[in-house]
DNA sequence: CAGATGACTCCCA
DNA sequence: CTGGGAGCCATCT
């Protein structure tokens, strides 16, 4: 039996757990928090890897793909998002420049050897000018 | 170790 | 917009 003791899958459960409701991140967020050779698609293939009894506690439907669409197959994690108030365009994506999860606090991923995500001017720039 | 696969992403035609 | 291809990493054959 593949007894997984990588902290790497338990790391990005952990990093998925921070999304709140209501928020998005990308695969690549992801990995980004997760660091140390994380990758999207490692993050995909983690969550994939999803054991059903986690399925409550990690909110798997809040990653998406850096196009703000979703990946899996089926209509479930689209109505499941809609639940928690995130809205579809007429192309079925979701506008990351207002959903888009920020990133864990600076304190807290400090002391949990997380990564914090680079804020992304083009998207979430205001112009307050 | 090589090859295949996958809930990724980026680039180009 | 659609497709194809390359680069990426973890896991399974």
């Amino acid at each position: 039996m593949t007894e997984r003791t990588d902290d790497l899958y338990g790391r990005i459960y952990e990093a998925v757990q921070l999304v709140p409701q209501g928020k998005v991140a990308t695969y690549g967020d992801i990995a980004a928090v997760v660091g140390n050779g994380c990758d999207a698609r490692t993050v995909g293939y983690a969550l994939n890897d999803l054991p059903k009894g986690q399925d409550a506690v990690v909110p798997w439907q809040r990653i998406i793909n850096s196009s703000g669409g979703i990946s899996t197959r089926g209509t479930r994690q689209r109505r499941l998002l809609e639940q928690e108030g995130i809205v579809f365009d007429a192309r079925e994506r979701i506008d990351l420049g207002t959903y888009r999860w920020e990133g864990p606090a600076a304190e807290w991923a400090e002391a949990h050897g997380f990564h914090t995500l680079r804020p992304r001017r083009e998207e979430t720039q205001l112009r307050l000018f």
